[in-house]
DNA sequence: GTCTATACCCGGATAGAC
DNA sequence: GTCTATCCGGGTATAGAC
């Protein structure tokens, strides 16, 4: 998809090339088992040709995780122009949040199981950051921010997202298509009820 | 620890020996790089002997987590007996939840990262339940139900939970100790605010 | 129940030719 | 930039002796 002439790779991109069959892989059989070595197999080239592209394996994965938060983010912004009320639209990307996990599953967990060192791969920070921003601007829209910090209250609807999210993943809605909207129905409703009763995220839990 | 004689599991309980040892590698390495080799190594004894007492790697994986969900319950029930009503009792058992993950990091991430199939592992389930059960029975005791599950709220709550607990091991409170305190905190906060607007958890979540 | 020995497969990574 | 060839390490698992 990415060379110009026959089987080889002589002139095209391998860079691109080897990200994209990374994906592949991954899809197929998860992170774990993924391998330069398979992948270069896959593209028909020696399993010493990634090395002119990358200086390791982490550094592929580092690219395609980077891909990975980029799909992500973009799957979230369409819900930010599609509902009126702020609170809509925070539930409305917790949905999208736990749906892109249910529909790209093996693409979302290699975000969070990879591996990945995030101080040797400074790029991995500033594409997860979107994804952040998306919930925060959210929540900074809020009327009445009351003494919760947006901050806060943003990391509490997030962290609710990736909860339910991890559930999906984990088999406890069922296996079926239809848990994916359930997942996705219940994180946006809690999202909700943390917007609702978003003073009590400032308080001692306890008397 | 399990054995009688000198430096070899001659006639010792190689079995409880393998599963310790394994908890001791993961602790120190990860489930990702734990193998049954170094087990056998560090335990000084062939690398062949464990499959007297394991079918393959993933078996003694199995009889780890399930000792792990043990421990997790362990530490949870303590917590229930604490606080007077249902809802704080609630905010303890997700505050105990994210400082379990804290404490025991890789035992817990081996719990949701080992990879292990559910169903080639039955055992997995039934140690997992009671923890289910933990948040449920909470939620049972409040007054009011209202219009919302038992079930959904306990999950809403679990999920949440699980949610700030992964953040935490991403590093999104930091690194220092006083990170899994916050993360502890903000999840029982959040825990009460979910009880509190837990009838928004059944009605759809925009209109 | 544990040993030794072995067969097997896999991956990462490098050197040097083209 | 890619190839061939190769080294090195690792792990899983089995066979057969004790």
């Amino acid at each position: 998809m990415t060379q110009g002439k026959g089987g080889r790779y002589h002139h095209g991109d391998l860079r691109a090339a080897l990200i994209d069959t990374a994906i592949e892989l991954i899809a197929e059989q998860g992170v774990r088992s993924f391998s330069l070595a398979e992948a270069s197999r896959r593209l028909g080239v020696s399993v010493s040709a990634p090395y002119a592209h990358f200086v390791d394996r982490d550094e592929l994965l580092a690219a395609v995780a980077v891909q990975a938060y980029e799909l992500f983010y973009a799957e979230l912004v369409p819900q930010l122009s599609q509902f009126q009320t702020p609170a809509d639209r925070l539930a409305a990307v917790a949905r999208a949040y736990v749906r892109f996990a249910g529909v790209h599953r093996p693409l979302f967990e290699m975000l969070f199981e990879a591996g990945l060192d995030k101080s040797r791969h400074p790029e991995l920070e500033a594409a997860e950051k979107p994804i952040d921003n998306a919930f925060l601007s959210c929540v900074r829209a809020l009327p009445d921010p009351g003494e919760t910090t947006s901050e806060d209250l943003a990391r509490a609807i997030e962290a609710t997202a990736h909860g339910y999210t991890m559930l999906l993943l984990d088999g406890s809605f069922g296996q079926p298509h239809e848990a994916v909207e359930l997942a996705a129905e219940r994180a946006a409703r809690a999202s909700l009820a943390l917007v609702e009763s978003r003073h009590l995220l400032s308080r001692p839990s306890v008397g």
